[in-house]
DNA sequence: AATGAATGAGCATTCATTCAT
DNA sequence: CATGAATGAATGCTCATTCAT
């Protein structure tokens, strides 16, 4: 072990992180997306976002410039998180039918699982996307997605079992849809409609309704009439 | 004529609509809706409300008691509004498949062209409908859309077209959900994977998808298998 | 007296000046003054404005807008008065030496007297009179001066007292440089060359050899050589 | 060579005049002082002087202790400079009237060329000298000037060109308060009465009426009247 | 001698809200 | 009912300066 290493284990022992800017930076940057999901990029405040750091607020100007900064990158953060958890996903071993179920499912559970994320979408699009828009992460976003659904369409409609006109667009768009609205729309469609969705057995009833939803749109016209 | 009526005609003609209480609240409560669909609850600025309405500060305060209980107001108006459209809609006459067919496109229209209206609702998402759950509308919103579409689904899956299982509840939630995120998350959807869907080109195309994915889902399992 | 001075009297004597808006803007103007020419642009503070005012920050902003409205309006004052002063000086009736004597004795004395006025030009020009360019007053400012000196000379001229190319733009550039001076560089001459010329008895030498010097540098050339 | 001259050498030659702490400070001190003429003591900014600096903010305050004394050396700097040019002129071989004219042209023209000198005086005159008291260089200053004009007037007092009570203190003062003028008040004067005396051909005519008038100002009484 | 990281006190400014008439 | 004036508690942000290596 390096001497310089060492000798900041010893420190990250001690004091903690500090003087330790990846580590500031990412502790900021989780306390900010949490402040931001909470409360909105208006409604948070660098104060208290500040006060759940092990920082100080001087620092989050140090390292984001301002408080749009720091938005900006907790929103980056989030999407490139996102990203990452996609690119794990494995779908060419599976059937058509089976790897698009499979995709669906993991989207639904997935922003079933990040709220926080869900809202500083929701957040970033009260915003009309103009954050997201400055920053450097849009460009990464686009391919992965729509290229994987893409190749599980190819294969389906080959093998007879989708429809041959089945768009991947149109499909993440779908599959998108239903499974943000299913977090982003939780609080006033349960008060309208009652919580019966929102409980558990809702959710498991949600999850495979949506899954059905979603292969029954791609099956040849064929099948269905 | 009483005489205070003719007296406020009067200053009516003169001075328009002031001192006419439901006027000025009418007015107070159409900019506020377009400030908070544009600004979010707590970006939206109370002086920037007053200014574009045609009375004061002090007059918002007096009627609406603070800005919270005016973010709450014209969210009913808002709900009260979309509530009164819904009530036109006369599905009662059409097949079952038509009705359900007019009723997305309704809905998809409808969305379309309110943004405001959605943005209101995300904003109140934001806020887990916390000033939603407070307001008087919330008891008249459920009965009507949930009935409407359960006697269409009724009559279809009598007649054999529709899926013995086919739930209003999941099928309204789920129409929600295709048309709601085509308008909330236009920004960020845009910003990703182009906004192709955006153009009216692309709007068409979607609005045919969501019907069609809609339709297909409520056709019974054995026309599909 | 009418009922409402009245009323307001009666406020004036109780709660002092407040509900006074041209009362409180000058109490605010006039500590800015002070302030501003103690201390600078960026060297004064506005809560330490506030702080001698009868008044709050706050309404500092409600008047001035902010910190640089609250400069150039304090400027504006500033100059203002001395236009005011400027006009009450008679000049008229005197023999054109006397009357060109008493400019410069009464500039001279001006100036000695207002030390808050002359550092306020100084900043200003260390700001390269950035906000008194975007002032209304500067317009006001021109015609005076020049042209009551202007007369002077003129009647100088013909009666052969004064030289005939006597330009009253570089006669008035001339005592407010010497005049200017003596207030502007007190500090830094007294520094070194020691604070003789400073106290009462330097300043009259100095005031004299002032008015000494703007009288020989308009007599005719003849008159010297 | 010694060794360690040898390595400073190296190093020089590589990375310029960094570990080389004269040249690190004369870098320092040359940017500090265009800061402070630009924006004056509480307007410049640290971390924008170290930005454009070759070296960093740690520097300054090594080598300086802290802004005040950054600024207090940039302005001995200045003043240094301006001493030295004073040094070369020679004015012992003219003739008296001569000389004093040329003193003049000198003083009109460098305080023309170095408007960041005048700057730096009248910023450290807004601050009422107290950072010039607390320096070594005010000793310095003094004897030069007041000297070489006190030897000029002298000669021309003892032939006879000059008046017997030209006192070479008020001579010194009138040739600074004219030329110094001439730089810091430029902005308001152009503002207020137009900029016709900034531009080259005005400048020609002040200059010219600045030596006129210095001149004439030494003049035997007896010549006058 | 040198550098990026860190700090706390302070600064200009804003906001929802209430007062006085 | 209506309106300009007034308020105090925040709020985002900056500055000179020091620490750790």
């Amino acid at each position: 072990m390096h001497d310089t290493l060492k000798r900041r284990a010893d420190r990250d022992s001690r004091a903690g992180w500090k003087q330790n800017p990846e580590a500031v930076q990412a502790n900021i940057l989780r306390v900010a997306r949490e402040e931001f999901a909470k409360n909105g990029l208006s409604g948070a405040r660098v104060a208290e976002i500040a006060a759940r750091t092990e920082t100080s607020k001087r620092m989050i100007y140090y390292y984001f410039g301002d408080k749009a900064g720091l938005y900006r990158h907790a929103l980056e953060a989030a999407y490139r998180e996102v990203r990452a958890g996609e690119e794990e996903l494995d779908l060419e071993g599976l059937a058509p039918e089976a790897a698009l179920k499979k995709l669906v499912e993991f989207t639904f559970d997935h922003h079933h699982r990040n709220p926080e994320f869900i809202r500083l979408v929701m957040i970033e699009n009260i915003h009309h996307g103009s954050y997201l828009s400055q920053s450097q992460v849009i460009g990464d976003l686009n391919s992965g997605a729509i290229e994987h659904l893409g190749r599980v369409l190819d294969r389906g409609r080959r093998s007879g079992v989708f429809r041959p006109d089945a768009d991947p667009l149109l499909v993440h768009w779908q599959i998108s849809a239903l499974t943000f609205f299913n977090v982003s729309n939780d609080a006033t469609f349960s008060l309208i409609f009652g919580d019966g969705l929102s409980k558990p057995e809702g959710q498991k009833r949600l999850r495979r309704w949506v899954v059905d939803t979603v292969l029954r749109s791609v099956l040849p016209a064929s099948e269905i009439r």
